[in-house]
DNA sequence: ATTGACATCCAAAACGTTTTGGTTTATACT
DNA sequence: AGTATAAACCAAAACGTTTTGGATGTCAAT
């Protein structure tokens, strides 16, 4: 079926050996013949066969990218736009991009982790949505597997990162809505044992203590990062009193479910009460109203991810093993105007 | 590093043959050797590499999916609940799923989907979005490699594919707004050159003649598929006369872009103009209106996708390689009540 | 004692590449 | 003439698995 090396050769009537090394443009093969190999390769359309180089070089040239997903019908923008970045930067350095899907804690997810650490399965690991006490990190970390990691951890393990600030980027958020003059400001957290869930649900309690704001009980609730999570939340909320005049999510999809119940309820958003998001999913700057909310760089954060994997995998220790970008906030109709 | 047959033949005295052999459970190795070899494989922690199995068993175990992307920052949740589907059902049949992204018609497609085909890279693809005079259709045909699209093509070629009937789910979407009292209804078509778009604008076509309306020049516009693009056109379609009543649009995305921009215009949608979308992406149903549109199973579609393709690099013939499902509408508030 | 059947094992080849450690031939230097 | 030196080539091993086509030994039937 496919042309071979040994048909080359064949061909050639010279070495298997020969014809390698001559297509790899070694010098111990004579110019003259460089180019005949050359032509003829080209003719019979030779295409090394990339599972034979694989195994001679111990290298599969994979990466890897486990999606920790909720449930079968699912829908994030963030994956798209991260494989899209991950998985151009990849082809770049003309690395292959394998994906896979697992809820998160699963099973099928440790299997799956298992196989990169013990057979020859990737070369390097992506991995996202750190965890607290992140037993795949751990794994991986003991097994002296190459991966680098979109988020930090809490436990001791020190390994290469790229992360955004959630904590400064809620800050900020936060921030800007106290400097509106909110003072009942009701917030939905991600998930809790999620990394930047934590730093996010920091940001928002430190800043609000700052200001000397007290956030009663019941203020903050946990959310499950999908829209129809934050809708359904947003009835508990409107429920406290006083009513709060802002509602924070902790992430851009619940924010978006938070402004279409609000809405279904007749509340203009950004006058009779201010929302706030998190990530800037492209979405969200065209929804009525545009979201106030904290930039991520989604892309740009795949790709410098991935670009600090291959570098690992290659054998040159990365210039800054661990990244933290700093989110920027920004402004748009949800929040509104000054208010009281 | 990692344990092999030979190092298992070697701790226990026998040949790499009995090991390979006594691990696949084949009957001309003893019962007491196989827990013997079974045993050993455990207690050393071996896995098979899989790279040397694929060479040997000439197949990789892998599935390729090469999705079309515009520009970088690059989002749409049909991907990711896609990816989902044929992921699932690629892991469930102990296939891996590599991924890569390059914009429609590019060189770099091109490239890739030569690779494909000429070395040993993956065992099958899957194809979406098919175009008129798909390329990479003729391409995968003439080669005779395995692959099922998503999506039919205007070509003579026979090939496997799963689609949604998007005449069909367009003609329902439209005499739904018909029967409503809709007379002057304007059209977002998708991007010439994709065959769905060419499905649902014949839908539309069709519809409106089958009804006696005519459809002026300038009533049907050309989108791009984003949110923003949606939202540009309809500045072009308040500036008609008269100005329509309702307004569609060739999938989800467009469709928030139309009821933005028109939110920002002050009018109400679902009153003083109806809009309509076409996908169902699990955000539709929580936006503000919800967003009347036509069900798409994209997860199911991936998972009945990708069980077909495996089925054809098994050597099973799919009991229907020709699989159209049939949308359902789904009616909801952005559609408004009858008029007039 | 020979034959056949059966159970159990294994050496070698194969998959297609790259690398190792040469050999051969021609040329230049003493 | 003898000896380095360099240029051009190649056989064999290696990567780790599976498959092919026996080989060996045992036992029962002839």
């Amino acid at each position: 079926m496919a042309v071979t090396l040994k048909d080359l050769a064949r061909e050639l009537g010279i070495s298997i050996t020969t014809v390698s090394r001559g297509l790899a443009g070694y010098d111990d093969v004579a110019e003259e013949t460089q180019l005949r190999i050359k032509d003829t390769a080209e003719r019979l359309g030779y295409q090394p066969n990339l599972t034979a180089r694989r195994l001679q070089k111990q290298q599969t040239g994979i990466l890897g990218f486990i999606m920790p997903t909720f449930g079968p019908r699912f829908s994030d923008p963030f994956f798209s736009e991260f494989i899209a970045g991950i998985g151009n930067e990849a082809a770049n350095h003309d690395f292959d991009l394998l994906v896979s899907t697992h809820p998160p804690d699963s099973d099928g997810e440790r299997k799956t982790y298992q196989r990169a650490v013990t057979r020859a399965w990737v070369d390097g690991l992506i991995v996202v949505r750190t965890r607290e006490e992140d037993a795949r990190i751990q794994l991986l970390c003991q097994h002296n597997f190459p991966f680098v990691a979109f988020g930090r951890t809490d436990d001791e393990y020190d390994f290469p990162f790229v992360d955004e600030d959630s904590e400064a980027g809620m800050r900020a958020l936060v921030q800007h809505f106290i400097d509106l003059g909110h003072r009942h400001i009701a917030f939905i957290s991600p998930p809790s044992g999620l990394m930047f869930g934590r730093y996010r649900l920091k940001g928002f309690q430190d800043t609000m203590a700052d200001n000397g704001l007290p956030v009663p009980s019941g203020w903050i609730v946990e959310g499950d990062m999908t829209q129809r999570g934050g809708a359904e939340l947003t009835e508990q909320i409107l429920a406290l009193t006083p009513r709060p005049t802002a509602i924070l999510a902790g992430n851009d999809l619940m924010a978006l479910g938070v402004m279409n119940r609000l809405q279904q309820h007749g509340f203009t958003v950004g006058e009779d009460i201010a929302v706030g998001g998190f990530d800037d999913i492209p979405l969200v700057e065209h929804t009525h109203p545009p979201l106030t909310t904290i930039h991520q760089p989604i892309y740009e954060i795949g790709r410098r991810t991935c670009d600090m994997l291959i570098d690992i995998i290659n054998g040159r220790s990365p210039t800054n093993p661990h990244v933290l970008l700093t989110p920027t906030l920004v402004v748009r109709a949800s929040s509104g105007q000054p208010i009281a």
